[in-house]
DNA sequence: GCTATAGATGCAAAGTGTTTGCAACTGAAA
DNA sequence: TTTCAGTTGCAAACACTTTGCATCTATAGC
């Protein structure tokens, strides 16, 4: 199964680093790798305390800021006042909804031309990440 | 000058909605217009209110939206908390150095294959805007 | 110019999301 | 089992933004 390997990848990142695995950490772990979507701070609090009732939201944002510095999460730019987490770390872009605020991402081939994007430094600068985000109205919305 | 041009673009955009050009709002315009940069909320602030002293950060606040929703100034996402204001609304992209957190338009040729760039819609998606974010080390932050 | 009024302003208070200090606790290694 | 770096939960502090409200002001009509 795709979702046990993301996890299991998780995990043993995570343990790689030499860090003690909590019973918090671990259930973290498992909401972040069940999910394909974008979720706020607390979407994933609220999923975390349905299985451990005591966690606490600093907790979240601790282990949260953690995880996106071992690069097992990524944090994702959003208009909302609100952090948004990406458990997919991997390379792919984005589309927000102007009207509902919803992000989601790009499916495949939906951006024509994006292989051949580069970024053409002058001077020092130095590019580590090409971005994009696409913005207009969701299939929800447009309806 | 292309400064004064910029300034009256965006008095005129500005009265031809009818609605009142205070002495607060018609100093914001010229703040913005001045400005080539990505300014926090508080930066419009501490400029503004060495112009008008009793200025009061609702009113940045409050006058920053209406701008936005004019299209007079565009929002851009950063990961810091504070909002960031464009006066350029027209169409560029960004890099943001992942170091100082700095936020600098891309300079005209500094990304290749940009306008092959297009998003394939599929269903009812409609897109409106794509932008482009390069993330790295910028200049002073590489040396 | 004077008046009426929609819209703008400043203040204080409340809201929202996030971070911090601290004492108690826990996982993993010896 | 002991040890200790690292983690946890709580409460309080923070940073940024929004809101309610009474007052004020720019503009349009007289």
């Amino acid at each position: 199964m795709e979702q046990i390997s993301h996890l299991e990848r998780m995990e043993r990142a995570y343990l790689s680093e030499g860090l003690p695995m909590t019973t918090q950490r671990r259930a973290l772990i498992e909401v972040l790798a069940s999910r394909k979507d974008h979720p706020t701070v607390d979407e994933i609090f609220s999923k975390l305390s349905r299985r451990i009732p005591e966690v606490s939201r600093t907790t979240v944002y601790r282990s949260l800021e953690m995880f996106t510095e071992l690069g097992l999460i990524k944090r994702v730019e959003h208009p909302d006042a609100a952090a948004r987490f990406d458990p997919n770390v991997s390379e792919h872009h984005h589309f927000l909804c102007t009207n509902c605020g919803g992000l989601s991402d790009l499916p495949a081939g939906a951006l024509r031309g994006v292989r051949r994007l580069a970024y053409v430094g002058k001077g020092k600068h130095t590019a580590e990440e090409i971005s994009v985000l696409v913005r207009g109205s969701c299939d929800d919305c447009s309806a």
